[in-house]
DNA sequence: GGGGAATTTTTTTTT
DNA sequence: AAAATTCCCC
């Protein structure tokens, strides 16, 4: 131990050895909170403490995984096995499970996730008959996920006369019934959202004293990391189990405080040492991980915030490059400004690809970057965004097994019931549903007793009703000897998915195999891998626990050499020697709709600041003058979060000279365009399907030759393209362009003062599908 | 009830 | 530009 102890400088050394009482450690970006927390355990251990008593909550469960395998180095993994870590939602969510009868919830519930939470959402507001325009269920959820995260349950939403007044004058009056309906249903579904999943915990601690004991015996030793990123609920738990020994250890920074949306309360840390008795309060400011240059632009920018701790981050590393800032005209240029400073950078510094990041403010913004890596042959992974357990068709074979597991699971059911298509639709699922609410039963248990019923279902559906129940209680029974992965392999199979998604070989069919096909090896692993865990069942419930409450970041498979991709917030506790900050530019970050308040920008700011302080040796700051945004291709004004960076720390290239979007030079057509000489004739039938917006009278014209022949030979031009390609024309007007394309391929024509536009997009089913969908054109001239 | 086309909506950020 | 939803016809 003492080894490890000495590797740690002043600062840090403190608040490690400091076991007992409450206490705070102010962690600048960079400052090495992370070795801190696990040495400290480990410290800790090393003192004769059981591990069984020591509660660390972190962030993400990759970040719990690997500080416990730190742990496990130093101590030996029979040690480090009985320690608890991970994010608060499977920390609790596992604590829920042994007590769950307590609360009226079998321990085998269901975890809905945010998509299940929408679509009950939904089908209770049409239930309910009301306006959805004015009941959003995107708005209603994070109302009903805010009130959840503040404790305010349905009871006390119903006390509150302002809160009703709030939602009466938002036009919505009914919210509380909505609310209160959505609440039973999770109930009778036998499923918690994310939020209940500490709402519960609090419900658990609060009315059962003597769980609130146990645990509070249990974990005499509670860390919590990123303690600026937890919310009320979660406040309230570290402070009741924490309230006996005091023996609690949080560790954040106030800087870095990026989570307000989802309820985090900057308050908490700042108020940390209001809540306990003799608080000690550590400081960590030395950055280990950047240049002089990133270190002092990001606290130049931090600068500019109100609310925030007294901490002063400073570094002893080199002064390093300083930070490079871009202009370019089009995200498509930004994307190839990346991609190939990515690729010079490599060349001349001996790099890696998992030396970079792209870091950005939205998920949508990683396009434009992808197709320019493609281009470049650069490797890349991207994180986040649809996670691969959202996928459809994962989520159908999901749904299969949730069912079995939990019957009850309404969201599960309604997914699958008549997918694939067996003759069930949605009138008799919404008899289903109100007969169920009627008896008071899950639609399951409806469906079983169907005969027994009254509902107005003929005889023809009864039956496939009873053949659907008949299947999945085949499945459950069937889960009584086999492992996850053998279930889930004859579920695929006997269900019809597969079939399904094979029926018309598309691309996007084969798309959805090889991610079923990659659910199934994720399954095997996990059999194997449960095999050595002492504690692990291996059981289906655990799979779909794990499934529900995984991060992407917590699956890092295959070929890591990659550069990465991925939103700020994802970033938050990584590091990269260089890093991108993509899309710098006003409206979209400080995001358009975080800009209303100082708070709000504040945040944004924040964010700027843990996106900067990510990089070790290089940081670029990046914008383009328009980018496509829906589709549509905006002006944008550099990020004022540029200008609030000292210029001493900045490079601002010039840009080499800067052209307009050129038909000719940008698209992949080939001949003369000039827009103003273009004539529009109204579109004729092509001969194959199309698809032409009736409120916007076509005004052009485009022939396909009937004569499509796959070009034999590519030609070097067409290299990194389908090799099944095509020589067609494209008439506009009484202008003929020659036109290559290979199956699959989007074709733009646009044009700026024109402003005209239009697509060609070929499906690779083969000549027959052609399909051509044409964009609003305006006339020109 | 099913399938496909037409139309509308969507973009913050995530456990 | 893609996804979700509605519309419309068989």
């Amino acid at each position: 131990m003492e080894k490890y102890l000495s590797q740690l400088n002043e600062a840090q050394l403190e608040p490690t050895t400091q076991i007992d009482g409450p206490m705070i450690v102010i962690a600048g970006a960079g400052s090495g909170k992370t070795r801190v927390l696990t040495y400290r355990i480990a410290y800790m251990m090393s003192k004769g403490i059981d591990a069984f008593n020591i509660l660390a909550l972190t962030f993400t469960n990759k970040a719990a995984r690997e500080m416990k395998e730190r742990i496990a180095s130093i101590v030996g993994n029979s040690e480090a096995k009985n320690l608890w870590m991970g994010t608060f939602h499977s920390v609790f969510a596992r604590i829920l499970r042994s007590e769950a009868e307590k609360l009226g919830y079998p321990s085998n519930f269901t975890i809905y996730d945010t998509q299940d939470s929408d679509r009950l959402i939904a089908s209770i507001i049409k239930e309910m008959n009301l306006d959805k325009d004015i009941y959003k269920y995107k708005q209603i959820r994070s109302r009903i996920s805010s009130y959840k995260n503040s404790l305010i349950t349905v009871r006390a939403y119903f006390q509150n006369p302002e809160l009703i007044e709030a939602d009466a004058t938002a036009r919505r009056p009914r919210m509380g019934d909505i609310y209160k309906t959505y609440v039973d249903r999770c109930f009778k579904a036998g499923a918690m959202d994310f939020d209940d999943l500490l709402l519960k915990t609090n419900e658990l601690l609060t009315r059962f004293p003597e769980v609130l004991a146990k645990y509070q015996n249990r974990f005499k030793y509670i860390l919590v990391d990123e303690y600026q990123d937890t919310n009320h609920s979660q406040y309230l738990i570290v402070r009741a189990l924490s309230d006996k020994f005091q023996n609690i250890c949080v560790v954040g920074d106030d800087a870095q405080s990026i989570y307000a949306f989802r309820g985090a309360n900057i308050n908490n840390i700042l108020n940390f040492q209001k809540d306990y008795d003799d608080v000690k309060v550590f400081r960590l400011e030395q950055n280990y991980r950047s240049t002089k240059n990133i270190v002092n632009a990001a606290n130049s920018v931090i600068d500019k915030n109100q609310t925030k701790l007294d901490k002063i981050v400073w570094t002893a590393n080199e002064e390093g490059g300083k930070i490079k800032v871009h202009r370019s005209l089009t995200d498509a240029d930004e994307g190839r400004y990346v991609a190939s400073t990515i690729f010079e950078n490599k060349m001349n510094e001996q790099l890696q690809n998992s030396d970079f990041a792209i870091l950005y403010r939205t998920n949508a913004q990683s396009r434009s970057i992808e197709d320019a890596l493609r281009k470049r042959d650069i490797p890349y992974r991207i994180y986040g965004g649809l996670s691969f357990y959202q996928r459809k068709e994962i989520k159908d074979v999901l749904s299969y097994l949730r069912l079995v597991i939990n019957p009850k699971d309404e969201e599960a059911l309604k997914r699958v019931i008549n997918f694939p298509p067996r003759g069930i639709g949605q009138t008799t699922v919404d008899k289903l549903i109100v007969a169920a609410n009627g008896y008071n039963r899950s639609i399951f248990e409806v469906m079983k007793n169907i005969d027994k019923t009254d509902i107005k279902i003929n005889s023809g559906t009864r039956t496939k009703l009873q053949n659907f129940v008949t299947l999945i209680e085949s499945y459950q029974v069937m889960n009584q000897t086999t492992d996850v992965f053998e279930l889930a392999e004859h579920v695929t199979r006997s269900s019809g998915l597969i079939r399904e998604f094979n029926k018309d070989g598309t691309p996007e069919g084969v798309t959805r195999m090889e991610n079923i096909e990659e659910l199934l090896n994720g399954m095997k692993d996990f059999v194997e891998g449960q095999k050595e865990l002492a504690d692990a069942t291996g059981s289906l419930a655990e799979f779909l626990e794990d499934v529900a409450l995984a991060t992407d970041l917590d699956n890092d498979k295959g070929d890591t050499n990659r550069v990465a991709l991925m939103t700020i917030h994802l970033a938050k506790g990584l590091e990269f020697p260089y890093v991108y900050i993509v899309g710098l530019e006003e409206d979209l970050f400080p995001s358009a709709m975080s800009m209303n308040t100082r708070s709000e920008l504040e945040e944004e700011r924040r964010l700027f600041y843990v996106a900067l302080t990510r990089a070790e040796k290089q940081a670029y700051l990046t914008y383009a003058l328009s980018r496509y945004r829906w589709g549509k291709l905006i002006d944008s004004e550099p990020s004022r979060f540029i200008e609030e960076i000292d210029d001493q720390y900045l490079d601002i290239l010039t840009p080499p000279e800067e052209r307009r979007f050129n038909p000719m030079l940008d698209a992949d057509i080939f001949g003369d365009v000039e827009p103003n000489k273009i004539r529009f004739k109204p579109a004729k039938q092509p001969s194959f399907k199309k698809g032409v917006s009736k409120k916007d009278p076509v005004k052009f014209q485009i022939t396909t030759p009937k004569n499509l022949k796959p070009v034999s030979k590519p030609n070097s031009s067409d290299e990194g393209r389908d090799t099944n390609l095509f020589d067609s024309e494209l008439v506009v007007g009484n202008m003929v362009k020659h036109l290559r394309f290979g199956t699959g391929e989007v074709i733009k024509i646009e044009g700026n003062g024109a402003d005209m536009k239009a697509e060609i997009k070929f499906d690779t089913g083969g000549v027959k599908k052609l399909l051509l969908r044409f964009a609003k054109l305006e006339v020109v001239g």
